[in-house]
DNA sequence: AATAATGTAACATATAAAGTTACATAAGTA
DNA sequence: TACTTATGTAACTTTATATGTTACATTATT
């Protein structure tokens, strides 16, 4: 299957929306991501039931932010699509009771909490006009 | 798609090596994992590739270790794997030249990064049979 | 020669993300 | 009111990838 992308498209729109002074439609958002309109809505609806965007139907409408980008943090918008799974791989547990299957399992699982609690750390450290900003 | 449990097996597999007097068949093998000889041998032969296992053929073959478990590495084992991507989210990049796109791209991957880092030096610590303690 | 193992290619299945089609609904505009 | 341009959403298709399966060649022991 393919990896999640979701994350990072959005943050792309959402950029956009920051720059723009009007609402922009999906089919607008779907040209920049290379994809369909229907996408775009699907994808950015977790968003608006989160509250982070609003969407305005019929002419002139489309999709605008609720606040500034300085007010949302990656964590946020991470948690909106679903707190979707952080790491590539899984741990199998066919024989729940075998001592050595749940001793692997154990150790994996913890080193791989580990990362995942410092990806979401950083993730709440960092707000979303904070990623735009020019690095090097 | 599936999420790769390989790393997870693998160890579960290799564990039962270390406990083993004698080779153990792809068929005992696949019957812990419950699957298939073949998927015991594809995997394995990774392993087999950079050295941690050997084979024979014939009557009383099978898997076997080249060296203790406390010579291994979960890095070690990791890597002969292919060192497959540990993070499960992707950054997509439609626009090479955008630089809305490459900041937000910038930003996850650096993240991502860390925590791959991170997983890795993990990694790295532990042996094989540092991994079979029992903890709580 | 028979048996029991691995090696490997080719094909099939399962799963999830992403893409597509079709149509209903809502809001502005002529 | 009729038209146009938006979103909302269900249903379906495509694509990608891990895993599973089948078939058969090869190797080593008995
Ligand atoms: S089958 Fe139980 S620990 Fe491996
Ligand atoms: S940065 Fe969005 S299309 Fe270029």
């Amino acid at each position: 299957m393919r990896k999640d992308s979701r994350l990072s498209r959005v943050l792309h729109v959402l950029a956009h929306l920051g720059a723009s002074e009007n609402p922009m439609t999906s089919s607008q958002l779907a040209r920049m991501l290379c994809t369909n309109p229907v996408v775009v809505r699907r994808t950015m609806g977790l968003l608006r039931d989160s509250g982070y965007v609003q969407t305005v139907q019929g002419r002139h409408g489309g999709w605008s932010l609720t606040r500034p980008l300085s007010d949302m943090t990656l964590l946020e918008i991470h948690k909106a699509l679903g707190d979707t799974g952080l790491i590539g791989l899984s741990v199998t547990s066919e024989h729940g009771n075998c001592f050595i299957e749940k001793s692997v399992n154990l150790a994996l699982t913890s080193v791989f909490n580990e990362a995942e609690t410092l990806i979401l750390a950083r993730f709440g450290e960092i707000s979303l006009d904070k990623l735009l900003q020019r690095r090097d």
